[in-house]
DNA sequence: GAGCCGCTCGACACCGTGTCGAGTACCGTG
DNA sequence: CACGGTACTCGACACGGTGTCGAGCGGCTC
């Protein structure tokens, strides 16, 4: 919501080179794109609604996004690094409890995920037609297997859990699981989890899958 | 491709009351959109290159079809009978061998999507923007989840797998991550599977998670 | 041969996108 | 205090896609 951005000089995304003035213009671009997807699809903004919630006229709005997908694009920036922090901090949190451990980074994601319903929903659109959101996405992705399968690698290693397909694959498999089940439930689709069991049954699927059982931990050598 | 269709008056889908000539027209249209689908993305398609391939003209093209989503619509009822027959048929045949069950599944399913990945990757695109899409969707997935529950219920019940959550929510989440998974392989996506890991994968996840174990009807009492 | 019906398309209205070029306001510098 | 530049603004335009309307046409039936 705050966050000023003293100066920041690389934009990240390829949008614009920054200037300190008409920075304010930005900022109301982006709360009006954040508040209008509260109310509707993202097909049914134009650039023209973008615009005009953030005063300014449809040519100036080109002047700071080149397109209404960049506008998304640069929101869903800011989440997907929330999303990441979030979950690292909770693998790296609660280091005894294993259980504890993986339901963290469960609860991680999907409180991101809850918190920012819309502009997932706006994402999901956009996978379909923009090259950029799909990278981003990817690379997100991407960095939860990589996380998921280094944490399962370790559990083989220290002999907790059974030997099976690479790591790798079964954190591909679990994590897009995650991805699609949350985003079924909080955007009200069917067939979804109810919001309350949501992280019960994805935890049992990723536990019984990597370890074999609901209590590692317990019974091992 | 064939499927004559001698003169099925009721068009399931809402697109038109279908009469005996013209047909051939419709049939064009279809034809057409498989097509270029196989060439390039569906935004990248306009009616009017639908109507040209069908060498009807854009109006005419509005006489056979309410829209180009449609058109799309009407070309997976097709798909999506086909991976339900398909999938069901497994599920029966294989009766004794409960992992060559499973398998059959994962692979019936597997099959019809591999072979009609550009219309996969259509409908995908419109998951996003058409109701009806999502409607038909749902009613495939929600197929696959019925049947899951009742075949994992069938084994908790016989003895052979483990209590847990509920057999639907489990469903759920196999289902969705099958439906995933199987998308962003053969959509060229990433992170993804190899095509010839695909199924092992997906059925050690399976097995785990119903089971807790690779080997079911080995070991158990 | 009159009339209907299935079918066809030219022409039109509409909407959203993205661009171009003519401004304006404000800056620092001479 | 002019002067030139730069950040910014927007009216007007061109374009491409969608969907509709109404006139027309060919074959069938009575």
């Amino acid at each position: 919501m705050a966050a000023p951005l003293p100066a920041a000089p690389g934009g990240s995304r390829g949008r614009r080179a920054r200037r300190p003035s008409g920075d304010d213009r930005e900022r109301a671009i982006l709360a009006t794109a954040e508040d209008l997807l509260g109310q509707r699809p993202l097909p049914d903004i134009s650039v023209d609604d973008l615009a005009r919630g953030a005063g300014i006229s449809r040519p100036t709005f080109y002047f700071y996004f080149p397109s209404k997908d960049a506008v998304v694009l640069a929101l869903l920036d800011r989440v997907v690094e929330e999303a990441r922090e979030s979950r690292s901090a909770a693998l790296r949190r609660a280091g005894d409890d294993v259980r504890a451990s993986w339901r963290g980074a469960l609860e991680a994601v999907r409180g991101t995920f809850a918190a920012h319903r819309a502009l997932t929903a706006a994402a999901a659109s956009l996978l379909a037609t923009s090259a950029e959101v799909r990278v981003l996405w990817a690379a997100i992705m991407d960095g939860f297997v990589e996380e998921t399968a280094a944490a399962i690698e370790a559990e083989r290693a220290r002999g907790a859990a059974p030997a099976g397909p690479p790591a790798r694959d079964l954190a591909v498999a679990l994590n897009w699981m995650n991805e699609r089940v949350i985003h079924v439930t909080y955007a009200g689709q069917t067939p979804a989890l109810a919001e309350d069991d949501l992280i019960d049954v994805l935890l049992t699927v990723w536990l019984r899958t990597v370890y074999g059982t609901d209590t590692p931990g317990t019974a091992p050598a």
